[in-house]
DNA sequence: TACGCGTGGAT
DNA sequence: TATCCAAGCGT
């Protein structure tokens, strides 16, 4: 017996029943209307920002919402942009797979729906970077579709007023949080706003039902929820099974000349996909290899060390900068597809990670 | 199916 | 400071 076939989210339970139509008005009255993503039915606005938002906070996402629109107005701009160009604004967003997913998505967009994104959930599911809860959000919020969204909001939302155990992020309970989810969509006899439902549900999460404290005084549910009933909200959802985070260490080569230092391309997948970053070795002797083949005469001297902290691992950069040994740039035939000399002041034309970027603006600091 | 994939905000 | 994790997806 689960936890969720007991809890008082059981389908044709009141709760059930009233959910929606209680969200819907709770959003109307109390939920968030003035994000720049809002106030329009138009998908390309929508998909750009669904996309940006996908672990991703509102206040991040914000700069570069704005950044994008003003550079690709339209979903046939941004197909038509390089790849390069695509990625130079998306740096620092993190998750680049996200941006080259982004230019896949818009050309098939073009080239496969004449320019119009597809009106329902389950075509636009099929979409690079669209996945299922992705693909309801923009269906609602652009089409008025009947589908559920289940993105972290609501999987905590979920857990906490229906009393769902488990972890969300494991398969079994994100699969029985899909089940309800659906069930709780407004009836079609209702002719409900889908969109202010589907926005109700992410503003609850995100502005009540938050993860550290809670406002359940002020939550629509709170005489329905089993976590605000048990004084359980800090235990649901279940927490993320603790694991041990490595440490890596890489050295990085700060080849300069002049004011320009050399930015290789990486390869499209894994860490850092597709941006441009500095030479790269596993140790100290490598990295001085790399340098005379480059065309240094002298040893790279120490930088300051920087740690850099991902998700699943810690990174630890040692830096190392010489200059230039072969005078002129053509010399070494760093013009090509994969390498690139950059002028210091030119950096955010290219995509650059987050924490290179910050080494090299201190160089271009210390320059000065 | 579990895991790889970024960065910065919140506590 | 350390830890968690945010409008998830692709493989």
């Amino acid at each position: 017996m689960s936890a969720l076939s007991t809890s008082p989210g059981t389908p044709g339970s009141p709760l059930q029943a009233a959910f929606a139509e209680r969200l819907i008005a709770w959003q109307r009255q109390h939920g968030r209307h003035d994000l720049p993503w809002q106030n329009t039915r138009d998908p390309y606005r929508i998909w750009l920002s669904e996309i940006m938002l996908q672990q991703t906070q509102v206040s991040t996402v914000i700069p570069y919402y704005a950044k994008f629109l003003a550079r690709f107005p339209d979903v046939g701009a941004l197909a038509a942009a390089p790849i390069d160009d695509v990625m130079a604004l998306w740096a620092g967003l993190g998750y680049y797979s996200r941006a080259r997913n982004l230019h896949r998505c818009a050309q098939a967009v073009v080239e496969q729906h004449g320019g119009a994104f597809p009106a329902s959930a389950d075509e636009l599911a099929e979409l690079p970077g669209i996945g299922r809860s992705t693909a309801a959000a923009i269906a609602s919020f652009a089409f008025g579709a009947r589908a559920t969204i289940l993105d972290g909001n609501v999987k905590r939302v979920l857990a906490r007023v229906f009393g769902i155990e488990g972890f969300p992020g494991e398969k079994r309970v994100e699969n029985a949080m899909w089940v309800l989810a659906e069930t709780l969509l407004p009836t079609e006899a209702t002719d409900a706003d889908v969109s202010a439902y589907t926005q109700g549900l992410m503003d609850l999460g995100a502005t009540l039902c938050v993860r550290g404290k809670p406002e359940c005084a002020r939550c629509p549910f709170a005489g329905d929820c089993v976590a605000h009933a048990t004084g359980r909200q800090r235990e649901l959802p279940g927490a993320r099974p603790k694991k041990a985070v490595p440490t890596r260490r890489t050295w990085m080569l700060v080849l300069r000349d002049g004011a320009s230092v050399l930015l290789e391309r990486r390869p499209p997948s894994g860490i850092w996909g597709g941006l441009w970053s500095l030479p790269e070795a596993a140790d100290e002797a490598a990295l001085a290899t790399r340098a005379r083949q480059w065309g240094a005469t002298a040893e790279p001297e120490r930088l300051a060390p920087l740690t850099h902290t991902f998700t699943h691992f810690k990174l630890d950069i040692e830096p190392r900068v010489v200059e230039f040994g072969g005078g002129a740039v053509a010399a070494c035939d760093a013009r090509d597809e994969e390498t690139a000399w950059v002028p210091l002041g030119e950096i955010e034309a290219y995509g650059v990670p987050a924490p290179v970027r910050k080494l090299l603006d201190a160089l271009k600091g210390s320059l000065l």
